[in-house]
DNA sequence: CTGAAAGCGCTTACAG
DNA sequence: CTGAAAGCGCTTACAG
């Protein structure tokens, strides 16, 4: 591709200045008479002339990008969060660059590679596959970068995470508050860090609350409806509950259609709550009561934490953990 | 921000070979023996050395970024074209960058010049204040562009669009061949170009059926659940009809409503459509029957388009139309 | 208040 | 097969 653009030569010749004057006008950086300034802005604009921002990111070190490593956009949960975190970028005169990694290895290790390689001036992480030994690496490539929602223990990371540990102990909470006394729990899957905290939460408001936990009601259906279903059923053959909890709204759906199959009276006889607040959650029947996650925020924070690093501030914390909301619906009394 | 990344010369320097041999092994050129290629790659690797991509793109002039201007990102209809745009951006080795306007038109501007100025080697756009005059300014810039879903009269502008007046002519002869002859219709409103292209497809396929046309059960709703409720209600006190074609999902489910309330079976005396397939379709009572727009189809076709002109290949047609599907639920007959 | 010059980290003819 | 050099379009000390 040929370009034979406008550049701050051709305004500086026009303009009788050099080209640093010029830059400094664009820049709007004092030591340009009123008069100059003018007379240059009037012919940039005459000519219709935009500064060549990758020039610009060469010569000053800066390109006011900031990257954005997500598994997917189609599914809401991210996009909420992407859109967070465009809105920070964007009030912040950053621009976006975003890409999926549909949390393949390879993928995630590519474009990390990439993003660090100065094409950015940080980089917003969201990912599976990252290993310390790889943070290592990062590091010395001297781009700053904040993960969003990952679980490292170690203290190596700038990260923002939603409390799960809070939400699973306050949908607990409600539900005994509610008055229910036998709650099933229905759990992601047993390596799913975000499900296994907000297990820790009921465990630690049944705890509290001195009612007795229940193994026998506490079932793996690994985020899916389906399971969901299955698992409720298994326990509803066996056990009276009057209370499920399932560490996602899908499974909550599945737990509903079971109860619903076996007569039970939602949530007269048996309260379901859920977690993400999924659109569908709004639609069942009944609506279903859940708990909500703080994802645009979660991107906006994010966003913030970034640019003081890339300032070079020294952020207060290296974990920013955000708090969930309960929504109620029809699902719980 | 200082970095002192490793460099090319870094790299030469230790290979002891100039920087031009590292730059053909990097860019994978011909010209370098086996030996020194190997020695130069084992190097890279050991010093987790990235080529600096803003160097590149000012040096090769391109940037292989490719700029998505949308309005906003969480609705899900602009999430499935973003989807659509990523794909196609990633599997062709391009970068996105993503930016929002929420329609507004300062921004639109603001961020057209931004990416026309050398910072990404085309630009895909969806925008809604930008007029010939401005797309006159954009061509001299030399940085090829797509409109997505905008009715460019004039032959001016690459663009990609959905065909809304067959899917207009699609869902209302479904409706006819189910046995519907007095259909209204929902009207988006008057200056929505793509509402009036369904509504003349709605008007091609009711005189290809020898229906008569009659203005009283033609209302405009403007797009808006509420009005679709309140203008079906105003419609089922003067008129009887037997089928409602809606403009968009949000009034066919406001349709519904009302003849609900009206105590009218769907689809057994009234048949409703709707057109998006809108998440909430699926789960109204009973589901609606619609017409699904290829979101997705349309983001991957722009990107394809774009690549096309960025490569200086003559695109064998300015405008791309797209075909819709008809999604049949419950609904209608 | 203004300009000449170096430099950012690459790529790409060109010469050998 | 390899290297020295110019250049991409800016910014930023530095000198005046």
């Amino acid at each position: 591709m040929k370009k034979n653009n406008i550049t701050i030569k051709d305004i500086a010749n026009k303009a009788g200045v050099s080209k640093a004057t010029v830059s400094y006008v664009i820049n709007n950086k004092p030591g340009v008479s009123e008069k100059i300034r003018n007379k240059i802005l009037k012919i940039m604009k005459e000519m219709n002339y935009i500064p060549n921002a990758v020039a610009r990111g060469l010569a000053g070190k800066k390109t006011h990008y900031i990257g954005l490593i997500i598994p997917d956009i189609s599914d809401m949960f991210y996009a909420d969060i992407i859109k967070g975190v465009e809105n920070k970028t964007n009030s912040n005169n950053y621009l976006l660059n975003l890409v999926t990694t549909h949390a393949e290895k390879a993928k995630e290790k590519q474009v990390i590679d990439l993003f660090t390689g100065g094409i950015v001036d940080g980089v917003i992480i969201m990912a599976y596959h990252i290993n310390e030994e790889y943070i290592k690496i990062l590091k010395e490539r001297n781009v700053p970068f904040v993960f969003i929602d990952y679980p490292f223990t170690t203290n190596s990371v700038y990260t923002v995470t939603v409390d799960n540990f809070d939400g699973g102990y306050k949908a607990t909470e409600y539900l005994i508050k509610a008055g229910c006394k036998k709650i099933a729990f229905l759990k992601g899957s047993s390596v799913a860090w975000d499900s296994e905290n907000r297990f820790k939460g009921y465990l630690k408001a049944l705890n509290d609350y001195s009612i007795k936990i229940d193994d026998s009601i506490i079932k793996d259906a690994n985020f899916r409806r389906e399971e969901g279903y299955t698992k409720t059923l298994e326990i509803l053959s066996n056990k009276d509950i009057d209370g499920v909890f399932a560490a996602n709204d899908q499974m909550a759906l599945g737990a509903m259609k079971a109860i619903k199959e076996k007569n039970l009276n939602i949530p007269e006889d048996i309260s379901v709550i859920g977690f993400d607040n999924i659109e569908s959650s709004k639609f069942s029947e009944p609506t279903l009561s859940t708990v909500e996650q703080p994802l645009c925020k979660m991107g906006e924070k994010s966003v913030e934490l970034l640019l003081e690093l890339i300032d070079e501030k020294k952020p207060k914390s290296k974990k920013i953990s955000l708090k969930t909301e309960l929504i109620k619906r029809k699902s719980t009394k």
